[in-house]
DNA sequence: TTGAAAGCGCTAACAT
DNA sequence: ATGTTAGCGCTTTCAA
């Protein structure tokens, strides 16, 4: 009766009831409801760790989706950095911590579980077998027999490649993240895609490997500077920072002696000046695809076969870049 | 048995079950046990907005008292910035979700809530009556039978007016926030006893009402600089990064021939050149204290009466601060 | 010591 | 059209 569903017992007799019930604030419970059905229409979600600038942007897109699917949602949050001092990520502790979320998980009756990386890795944990449906979020699980959501890195730097060159730049300096990193191996096979498409000839000396900081973007860059590039693409706006901290201390000024393309677009970009373009990472639609997925999953409206979805980035075309210095050519940025 | 409480059936045997149930990942109905034990030992946070930058550090702080104290928490987003293009807070879209993200929480039988602000202000929405336990964070409610935990502007704003004191500024420009900003009057307060306690007058035309934004906090450097100022507190660090802006623009060293004091110690202050001396809020600190008075509630465990908290900030002084330019005076500048 | 049974609040299937 | 009942998976009480 008070789910509105079984017929009426006349309208008079009925709207008394409901009246009665709003004045008390009955609520049914939720618990009880869910235990009757067997079912709990809720998605869990585990996150290494929310206070990561990445995270709840994910989360808010997988539960605007859900919402609109009629699905909640119950996060269930690692703490990774918090819990230990550093990165102590991919130990026995990160394991057993993993192997706790899941029961907790499981034990709220999840019909499906996202799990949300703090940076682009190889995830070594898998599910246990017959779980719910599992997805991997900004990382990628080591077992492909799970689908995975990341951003297309590849073809933005591509982006970024041809932007630079098509604003007349041919001696473009990159500064890297770590080798191993499986994010700046992927921007740097786009960014070299772009010289190969436009017919500019590769200089691995061009090439520099920074540590994200800021201190190593400095330090690049005044490797570069010195070789003479034109333009300077740091794989994270941090290591840009850098690059104009640099400049600053050279004398030059970016968006004119030098043109300088970050990536993240974080907050820091409009803050610095000239602002600094920049590549978005689309986090929100990267949720909202993951949420797609499991619910797709969940009431098998699509094929099972895994899949490795990667969402298009934004670029941000701002003042920080211009075409090089000799040639006053082409133009204008935008923004 | 199975939770681990029933004397056992002799040792063999009790191995035996639990590796069968180990064997089959058999986890507890948690719906079920709750249902049963009618109570869930479970908080519940409604966020504002959780892609605002400060509550992740606050919902993060809940969780690790929680999690230290056996309690569980449940998270209900209100969305408020994406679900309404701007700031569309404290309308009737807003108090109708309040009464949804309640009455969900209620449905999941919160044993007390936490409700944390995207920022600081007056909450015109109540819990019902005969509701559990409700703080608020980063926030303050309309009622003030209801505790709230917010940071200690006031004194920070006290410190840094100290702190430029102390290095020799008598000519002190200040970049607040809007004049109705709780928070801005707060810093004002704090800022004003400064002087007065160490005799300096207050020269009202050295206060500028900026909105937030670096446009803003660039307008206001370039007056107070024309007023000769030896140096700015800005009420926030974007409009400390205009004030940056502003000094390059001029030609001026920021730590040099300006020193700048910023609020909220944001990642940016780190990247400027130099580094912006700022007030860092203590998040999670808060989130803590929130997850200390709900628990206290719930346990009956301290005696009933209202509270407001606030957690004293902490001050980074940084290489934006130095003495003012005429004399070369006093201590340096600490990281 | 061990096992059986009642009941948490709800829904769905079944009688009336 | 309305009322009754069984049972979701657990814990706790009470009986054997």
């Amino acid at each position: 009766m008070l789910n509105g569903k079984t017929g009426a017992a006349g309208p008079a007799k009925a709207k008394e009831i409901l009246n009665a019930a709003a004045s008390l604030n009955y609520q049914p419970n939720t618990l009880a409801k869910n235990l009757k059905l067997r079912r709990s229409r809720t998605v869990g979600i585990i996150t290494e760790d929310l206070t990561v600038f990445n995270t709840p942007e994910i989360v808010d897109g997988i539960e605007s989706f859900c919402e609109e699917q009629g699905y909640e949602i119950v996060l269930a949050n690692m703490r990774l950095f918090k819990r230990y001092d550093n990165d102590l990520t991919d130990t026995p502790e990160h394991a057993a911590l993993f192997e706790r979320m899941l029961r907790n998980l499981a034990a709220k009756q999840v019909e499906g579980i996202v799990y949300i990386g703090y940076h682009y890795r190889r995830i070594p944990h898998l599910p246990p077998a017959g779980s719910v449906p599992f997805i991997y979020a900004y990382c990628t699980p080591s077992d492909n027999q799970y689908s995975s959501v990341a951003f297309d890195d590849e073809n933005a730097s591509f982006q970024v490649g041809l932007a630079l060159i098509q604003q007349g730049h041919r001696k473009i300096g990159v500064i890297s993240g770590p080798m191993e990193s499986l994010n700046a191996q992927a921007r740097l096979r786009g960014f070299q895609r772009a010289l190969y498409q436009s017919g500019v000839l590769y200089n691995a000396g061009f090439t520099l490997y920074g540590d994200w900081s800021q201190e190593s973007g400095l330090l690049c860059a005044r490797e570069l500077i010195k070789q003479g590039v034109t333009a300077i693409y740091a794989f994270n706006d941090l290591m840009a920072c850098g690059v104009y901290l640099c400049c600053s201390s050279l004398g030059l000024t970016v968006g004119r002696d030098l043109s300088v393309f970050g990536y993240d677009n974080q907050n820091i970009c409009l803050a610095l000046s000239p602002p600094l373009s920049s590549v978005e990472v689309p986090l929100g639609e990267m949720g909202r695809r993951c949420a797609a997925l499991v619910l797709e999953q969940i009431n098998k409206s699509a094929d099972e076969s895994p899949r490795e979805c990667a969402i298009p980035c934004l670029l941000h075309l701002r003042a920080s870049v211009a075409p090089p210095p000799e040639k006053a050519a082409a133009a204008g940025p935008e923004n």
